[in-house]
RNA sequence: GCCCCUAUAGCUCAGUGGAUAGAGCACUGGUCUCCGGAACCAGAGGCGGAGGUUCGAUUCCUCCUAGGGGUACCA
């Protein structure tokens, strides 16, 4: 059984004896051509011609014919200043093909990361504050990368570190004795937490007392008064139940929801051990790690009345981390606008000394910004996802009674394809890029979108059922000729090697994009090909199991997304 | 002020230093006696500016411009 790689391998070894130069400058050298009539490996000869005083055509023609075609390779010929390499379709598409049906759900998988831990820390919302648009971004990409070092071999921990620990929560009790109830809480508790938290700022500018009963009440909450403590848990216990059922439309599972407030026990020995290494010192009042060599500004471990900070507790998270997880990585999937904060927070670890301090990552992504400024300034600026998630289910489930009437489970569907749709226009893009928040473009399902491959997925299980028959591996592959269909057999031989770089840059969206291709080629091909042919069995067998295969790739692809793929829709 | 991110078509985005810079949306015009029209085909439309490195730069480096973010007691 041979792969993509392997293919490339024999070339390699090929070329290497044709130049004389070693099989790693090679392979660094062979890349793709452009065009797919232009060979599947395309040996450029600039570099080489500049040396040996030649110019590359010339070289390009003297190494092609020293080379001759064998194994795989079907065709090697110079064009230009290059050598290009055609392999033998057939071949490529026997090996490709039968061993993606044979391995089916597994398909993409590896071994690679032979189950070393990776803690991914993503999603993270604040409590008593409402799910909002702008956390799907973490959630998103968190649980993507979640997915891909999975199926790549590693064991993977899910963290989110719920912001569930700090002053706000002393105001909230406050605002909470005042004015709330449990009776009160009992529908939309969180919006109803928001409200108190609004008014206790609204009231506290008239009546300034109000910060300082806050700031009691957090003390009492530190101190572990029964009354506070009981409170802040019933807070804590309502948002979560929330999230969850966020999560539960996203299908999200994490592995701990150990928040701020479950470090709160540690940090007083955490900020021993760096005074103890000699790291920390006053300044101005506070407790800080100076990195003033190091061109930041100070990380604080303490106020200047003692309490401590958000770096503090993420600093006894991480130390936490290492030991409960003895990780080989962990990755911070948490916005761009905090780069400085894990700048420093790694720069801390370095300097304690700890040897995992090179095994810490922030993975940034760009912010979402709203185009429409009406739509940011209602709602205080603020989304919810629950409600654009509401949305875009709701305007699948009309296209569904408009398209497709007849569908059972409409309801299970349109949950799939409209969740879907909202989590995929997040990983279309590079993380890095801002995404600008357009309800137009959110809903439109056209084009390069969540619908559009759940459609060709659900479309080519149409024509499997069609067909009625199971699909069969033993075809003649020879029969797969057309160039469409080359296209998609190179497509799909490449699957592997794209959720590699995928998990080496840490970017989701390479499978998007990898997705959105193959299906383009797919409904391109199918608008061009008769699949379920009458005339011709064997054709129609070659066809079917190339379509079959096609559905696989896109259904394990969507997966590692966080994406069903339903079979109808 | 300093630091980080970004800049490619009207809009949203692709583009390992290499062959004619590719898509989607929107717009215009087409495609069904045939496997799902959430589709397909076609048209029009583009590398922010100036240097540098290189045989070759959208890609790497420097500077400039524009937008966003950050910059000690928020997270």
């Amino acid at each position: 059984m041979r792969r993509m790689e392997s293919f490339k391998g024999e070339i390699v070894t090929l070329l290497a004896d044709a130049t004389g130069l070693g099989a790693d400058d090679v392979e660094g050298l062979l890349g793709t051509p452009p065009k797919q009539d232009m060979g599947d490996f395309a040996f450029p000869c600039f570099t080489l011609a500049k040396e040996r005083k030649t110019n590359p055509a010339a070289l390009a023609n003297e190494f092609a014919g020293k080379l001759a075609p064998s194994g795989a390779v079907r065709e090697i010929k110079a064009m230009g200043p290059y050598v290009n390499f055609f392999l033998e379709p057939a071949t490529v598409a026997e090996d490709t093909l039968s061993r993606a049906f044979r391995e089916d759900i597994d398909y993409g998988r590896s071994s690679d990361g032979q189950g070393d831990m990776i803690v991914i820390d993503f999603s993270s919302p604040n409590i008593a504050k409402p799910f909002n648009i702008g956390h799907i971004r973490s959630t998103a990409i968190g649980h993507a990368l979640y997915n891909i070092f999975e199926f790549l071999g590693y064991e993977c921990a899910g963290v989110n570190h719920l912001g569930d620990w700090g002053t706000q929560f002393g105001k909230l009790i406050a605002a909470f004795k005042h004015w709330g109830s449990w009776d009160d809480l009992a529908e939309k508790p969180i919006h109803k937490l928001l409200d108190l938290y609004v008014r206790f700022h609204k009231e506290a500018k008239e009546n300034p007392a109000l910060e300082e009963e806050g700031r009691a009440w957090f003390k009492k909450l530190e101190d572990g008064d029964p009354d506070a403590r009981d409170i802040w848990q019933h807070f804590r216990d309502l948002s979560l139940a929330e999230f969850q059922r966020i999560y539960a439309d996203l299908e999200i599972n994490f592995d701990a929801y150990t928040g701020e407030s479950f470090y709160e026990p540690m940090l007083g020995e955490t900020v021993q051990f760096i005074k103890d290494k000699g790291l920390a010192k006053k300044s101005q009042g506070a407790l800080i790690v100076d990195l003033e060599d190091y061109g930041m500004p100070p990380c604080l471990l303490e106020k200047a009345d003692g309490a401590t900070l958000y770096a503090t507790r993420d600093l006894a998270a991480l130390m936490f981390r290492a030991r409960e997880y003895k990780f080989a990585q962990v990755l911070y999937v948490v916005g761009n606008e905090q780069s400085l904060h894990f700048k420093q927070l790694f720069k801390v670890i370095e300097l304690l000394e700890f040897e995992w301090a090179p095994r810490c990552h922030h993975i940034p992504f760009g912010l979402i910004r709203f185009k429409d400024a009406k739509l940011s300034t209602r709602e205080g600026n603020v989304i919810f996802l629950e409600e654009v998630l509401e949305k875009s289910k709701q305007l699948v489930r009309d296209i569904i009674r408009e398209k497709n009437p007849d569908l059972e489970d409409a309801d299970e569907v349109a949950h799939q394809v409209g969740v879907g749709a909202v989590v995929f226009n997040d990983l279309k893009s590079r993380r890095i890029k801002d995404v600008s928040f357009d309800w137009n473009e959110l809903l439109n399902f056209d084009g390069r979108t969540g619908p559009y491959l759940q459609y060709t997925h659900a479309r080519i299980c149409s024509i499997l059922r069609k067909h009625g028959e199971d699909v069969r591996a033993d075809v003649d592959f020879t029969r797969l000729g057309e160039k469409a269909e080359r296209a998609l057999v190179t497509r799909v031989a490449s699957f592997s090697q794209r959720i590699r770089n995928a998990a080496r840059d840490y970017e989701p969206s390479l499978i998007s994009e990898y997705l959105l291709d193959l299906a383009e080629e797919f409904n391109s091909y199918y608008a061009n090909h008769r699949i379920l042919l009458d005339d011709d069995a064997d054709l129609r067998a070659a066809r079917v199991l190339l379509a079959d295969v096609v559905r696989m790739v896109l259904r394990n692809g969507l997966k590692l997304l966080g994406l069903q793929a339903p079979e109808r829709m």
